[in-house]
Formats: C-alpha cells, sequence, structure tokens
DNA sequence: TGAACATATGAACAATTGCTGATATGTTCA
DNA sequence: TGAACATATCAGCAATTGTTCATATGTTCA
C-alpha cells in the first residue's frame, strides 16, 4: 500500500506540469481535422492565398478563412499581405517534422 | 487565368489521397486531448494499469478506460493481461518522437 | 471618394466529443 | 460455484467544433 501509494505519488511528479501538457494537447488539436491538413500539405507545396486554397481544396473561403486563423494562432502558418491578397505560409519546419512522423506512424500500422 | 487553373489543378494533385489525409488527422485528433496526452507520458514512463493511470490523472476508472480504448484502437498504446489486471504500454516509438517534437514547437514559439 | 475585390469575423446550427453513473464482462480464489 | 475485484461498455448530457450565410474590414484604382 505504502509502496503503491509512492510510486504513484513518483509518476505524477514526474509529469510535465499541467499547463505545458494541455498547451501541446492544443497543437495536436489543430492537426486533428482533415481541412486543415490540406491545407498545411498544399502550403507545403507552395505559398497561396486564401481564394487559392478555396479552390484547391473545393471549399468556400469563409470556411477556410476560419481554418487558417487557428492555424496562425497556433503559429503553424504566417502571413504576408500583397495588396488585396493575403499570401500564407507554413510557419516553420516543424510542421513539415510533424506531418512526416504522423504519416509514417500510419504507414507501419498497415 | 488558364494558368492560374493550371496550378490549382497541379495542386491538388500533388495533395496526398483524401483518405490519408483523413486517417492522418484522426491520429493527430487522438493527441489532441490532455487526458490522453497525460496517460501517454505516464506510459513514457512505466507500464500501467487502468486504475494505477487513474490514480495519477486523479480520473476515475470508466474515462481512463474511455480514453485507453482510442488510445488502442488508434494502435498508440497496447495491453497485456495479468490476472484481473491489465497493463497498458505504449505500441512504438513514434509516440515518445511525435510527443517530443510536439514539445520542441512549443518551446520555440514561446 | 466610391465601386470592386480579397479576406476576416460573427451568429447560428448540426455533429462530435469527453465525462459520469450504472451495469456488463472477465478473472481469481476460497 | 459465488463473492470480490479489475476493466469495459452503454446511455445520456454538456461542451466544443466545423461549416454556412451574412456582413464587416481593408485595399486598390479609376
Amino acid at each position: 500500500m505504502k509502496q503503491e501509494k509512492k510510486k504513484i505519488n513518483q509518476l505524477q511528479k514526474q509529469l510535465p506540469p499541467e499547463e505545458e501538457l494541455y498547451d501541446l494537447a492544443e497543437v495536436f488539436k489543430v492537426f486533428g481535422d482533415s481541412t486543415r491538413i490540406k491545407i498545411l500539405y498544399a502550403l507545403y507545396q507552395s505559398e497561396l492565398c486564401v481564394a487559392d486554397i478555396g479552390e484547391v481544396l473545393e471549399m468556400n473561403q469563409s470556411a477556410i478563412s476560419h481554418q487558417l486563423r487557428i492555424l496562425k494562432d497556433a503559429k503553424l502558418v504566417k502571413s504576408r499581405r500583397a495588396g488585396k491578397t493575403i499570401f500564407y505560409s507554413l510557419d516553420d519546419d516543424h510542421v513539415a517534422k510533424i506531418l512526416a512522423i504522423g504519416t509514417e506512424h500510419l504507414e507501419e500500422r498497415k
């Protein structure tokens, strides 16, 4: 009993802080939607404006805009304005890495 | 215009197949919940039974069981029975890798 | 300035999700 | 076998999420 409690306590202490785990889950949540995954893959090929992404995914402008906002808040994409148009691109190379490992996992479990 | 259409078409073709992208999103969705992230981190330290996980996370048995089912379906954890008890552990090393890269991403965007 | 265009945002709705409490399944051992 | 224990599953609820439609914001150029 005593030993058991001790073990539980040890494990609890070894967990990263609550807030960090929460943030980590938040990042993955952003990857956890196929529309956003598609956007990320499209941007992996090339910088694109909102309208183009919409055409590639065959979805309306508003839906894309909403998802881009979420991706941007998560720092997965960045944007630059060129006149009326806003171009989006991947923010850092972690994005590609995460996609790659996810794919690897899928491959292996086949 | 013609060029534009062509570019869109190219991008569409370069995207991985719909189903693959969907599956990829499904995997990340599993990582996208803090309860499951906690379970994965706990299991990263040591193989654990359902009751112990419940104590570490301070959550009831039913909730843990449900999440373990989801993790198992996604092949992120595996289980072995020892009498009445069922021990869970991480299924493959991708899990740890994915957690690590996620954390890296969080670090850098601070 | 104001019309045209590109994008962002807000409200609303349907669908999905995580948790709870109750109960079912499976295992041990007296 | 049956009581005790460990885990799994089910139904139901509250909360969250993705999309749509309507509208707002921001930019260009005549």
